[in-house]
DNA sequence: ACAACTCGACTACAGTTGTAGCACATGAAC
DNA sequence: GTTCATGTGCTACAACTGTAGTCGAGTTGT
């Protein structure tokens, strides 16, 4: 796949909406933002056209408006993201990424049930396999 | 704090040679890296002056030479960067984000065992509290 | 049909980042 | 003392980002 996009901030929020909503027109894109962001709408539509321009976007014509949908899905670019963040940040040390973050989190309990729960199906699979 | 400190990735590269080393001079930023990257000796400066610039170093003249040290501890750029990074990928979910970290992990016995423990001792800790 | 409005295309512009070159000072070598 | 190497300061420059403005074409209200 065409991978290694750079996604910023800015179009991570956009990127954000098309995701969730699925084909949208940027009219949409701005009303959804509007609640979260202070942004003039042309932002929006640069970053738009920006995120096309990039490939993480594609669209339909219709009539006179665009309709936008993904070309890449969340799941690739948050791997991506991770992924860089995780050898910036802490050399690519996944165990100490995860101690951190549990320890600067307020996790509720279901959420620690889930992880618990989680790090042992980690462990099942690790002893079926060796 | 003069927090909000904005270290690009070249730049955390070479925070984490001053961080690791303590006090060092250019020179020894710049051995350091090039085992790792293939960077001019010049592109390395530049990032030690803007560190400076920016307030992450600081350093003391010796001779010719300056001495850099760390202005803000690793900790707190951990702290930022992890916040930001949280914010933008996972909107805000630690759980969400530890739960990608913990899946796509692979994680050895030992790291298993320490988050298991992690995770145990915050329950703990919540029952308590509440 | 004409004015008003909407949309995308193109343009703008400053700040950040990656990547380095040039100039000048100063200590070292001779 | 003059030359040379080394270190820092200043300069450069393109790509990426945040944040919009302008323009021309098409849509809609009247």
């Amino acid at each position: 796949m065409a991978d290694s996009l750079q996604i910023s901030p800015a179009e991570w929020d956009v990127m954000g909406v098309v995701w969730e909503t699925g084909p949208v027109t940027a009219a949409d894109v701005i009303a959804r933002l509007s609640d979260s962001h202070d942004w003039n709408h042309r932002t929006i539509r640069t970053l738009l056209a920006r995120l096309v321009e990039k490939g993480a976007l594609t669209y339909d014509v219709a009539g006179k408006a665009y309709i936008y949908r993904p070309r890449v899905t969340r799941k690739q670019c948050v791997r991506q993201e991770s992924r860089s963040f995780m050898n910036k940040v802490f050399g690519g040390d996944v165990g100490a990424l995860l101690v951190h973050f549990v320890q600067d989190a307020d996790l509720d309990p279901d959420e620690l049930e889930r992880l618990r729960n989680l790090l042992a199906a980690k462990d099942q699979r690790r002893r079926k396999v060796r």
